[in-house]
RNA sequence: GGAGGAGUUCCCGAGCGGCCAAAGGGGGCAGACUGUAAAUCUGUUGUCACUGACUUCGGUGGUCCGAAUCCACCCUCCUCCA
């Protein structure tokens, strides 16, 4: 069997580890438990989260078994890493619930079933320490004029990092060294972003248990202009349906730069190597057909077969012009609501596709609005029982924005 | 605890009694060009409505014909000192 650290070298997964060779040599010779931590602060995850998950599920898939830490404990402080902001804190019921909500969204990538992976929540060791042991115990191991000198806490240092944050990097480190004890655990992975507090765990579980474990950081998933991946204007890309709908999320990776597509080939799926170097020769608009390829192979992930396929007739039906729209985003409309007739811009604020009359007066000023693939002009427009053909029609705002409007 | 400084529309950031729905930039949206890409150019960007009304400049009260702009108190953040 070929070696993991191979693969997801390959695929330009990782940035940074510890001991290049030995990590190697040691994930080709042995099975062994690794963690990535995740910070429950959300009730789903999102694409960056996806990233991680891939991983693990390469790691899974070459016999290595992973650790999905929660950090219910550590949610409780909040990670000061790359925030300008102090983090909210939460209660253990929100934590709880969004631990599970987690684990159900890896579960459809990652194996959690015999103890293949686990999922532990360091509020199991966190919440119980006793203060005065703690800092003892395990804060004697950091040297404060180290930690000061770490990147992560240089942008802190300006704005100003309260005690509270400053003491996240030991509860990490600290959960390294319970997890080596109690899982065996030999390496932690994470963004790059959490190189600093991985070298502290390791540091940690030396000086305490003379122990030697490893770190790797991957590629966070950035675009080529080095901005993060998976924001929108919105917010975030999410992974549950409900709160990024199957269409949109195929729709964001459909719309990807070209110099970013092949990166995300190879990051995101499991598509073999072979094919990615191919579409890597491809140029201009060749590209576009491996946008479609890769939301179709990402919604099939996340959401599965039926609802990439949806995603994709849907696409299609808006932007090819050919027929079948029953998947298209769709809202309804009471017959009774629509009466007699109602002006265009009150029907659409009623089914949200505009956020208020002023700009969807503008977009019709600016001719970015049709009904039925015909602009509307005249903003007085009232849209009458007859605009709906078999009790349906279809509004367009811009190019790339559709939604179908049902009669009922 | 003491001394200063700051909080403005999605973000950054001007404004410091009427000409302010508030400069400029970023972002967003739309148009042209295209490949559901990028770059570029143009327009637009509080709400509602017949260019007129309404709500907005950390919060609450006050002064004034009139306040984002002045006063009082409060909250939050930053800097320096302890």
């Amino acid at each position: 069997m070929e070696n993991v650290f191979d693969v997801l070298k390959e695929r330009g997964l990782i940035a940074q580890t510890t001991h290049e060779e030995e990590i190697r040599e040691l994930l080709g010779k042995e099975k062994i438990s690794f963690y990535i931590g995740f910070d429950p602060t959300a009730d789903s995850l999102h694409v960056g989260h996806f990233l991680q998950m891939v991983v693990m599920k390469h790691m899974q898939d070459h016999g290595h078994r992973p650790i999905a830490l929660i950090g219910g404990g550590t949610a409780h402080i909040g990670d000061p890493t790359g925030r300008t902001d102090m983090r909210q804190m939460m209660t253990s019921e929100t934590i709880q619930h969004n631990g599970d909500c987690f684990k159900k969204q890896m579960g459809t990538l990652v194996d959690f079933s015999d103890g293949k992976a686990v999922m532990v929540n360091n509020a199991d060791w966190l919440l119980k320490l006793n203060y005065v042991d703690f800092i003892r115990d395990i804060g004697s191991c950091f040297s404060v004029n180290q930690m000061l000198t770490a990147e992560c806490f240089k942008q802190r240092l300006e704005k100003g990092l309260s005690f509270l944050e400053f003491n996240y990097m030991l509860m990490q480190s600290y959960d390294f060294l319970m997890l080596a004890r109690k899982y065996d655990c030999k390496m932690q992975l994470g963004g790059d972003d959490q190189w600093s507090n991985i070298l502290g765990g390791i540091d940690l579980n030396r000086r305490k248990d003379r122990r030697q474990v490893y770190g790797m950081t991957f590629t966070l998933l950035t675009t080529s202009e080095g901005k993060k991946m998976g924001k929108t204007a919105k917010g975030a890309v999410w992974l549950d349906p409900a709160k990024t709908s199957p269409y949109e999320f195929y729709q964001y990776w459909r719309n990807v730069d070209d110099a970013d597509v092949c990166k995300c080939l190879r990051l995101l799926t499991f598509i073999p190597m072979d094919e990615i170097r191919e579409y890597e020769k491809l140029e201009g608009s060749a590209l576009n057909g491996v946008k479609a390829r890769l939301a179709y192979e990402l919604t099939a992930m996340v959401h599965g077969k039926d609802e990439a396929d949806k995603a994709d007739a849907a696409a299609k039906a808006v932007f090819g012009g050919a027929g079948d729209d029953s998947n298209m985003p769709t809202a309804e409309i009471a017959e009774a609501e629509l009466g007699e007739g109602l002006p265009v811009l009150d029907l659409l604020t009623a089914v949200k596709f505009i956020p208020s009359k002023g700009e969807g007066r503008r977009l019709i000023q600016q001719n970015g609005l049709s009904i039925n693939d015909e602009k509307v002009t005249d903003i007085g427009t009232v849209i009458t029982k007859d605009s709906f053909s078999g009790g349906k029609l279809v509004a367009k705002k811009g190019k790339k924005s559709f939604l179908k409007i049902v009669l009922k």
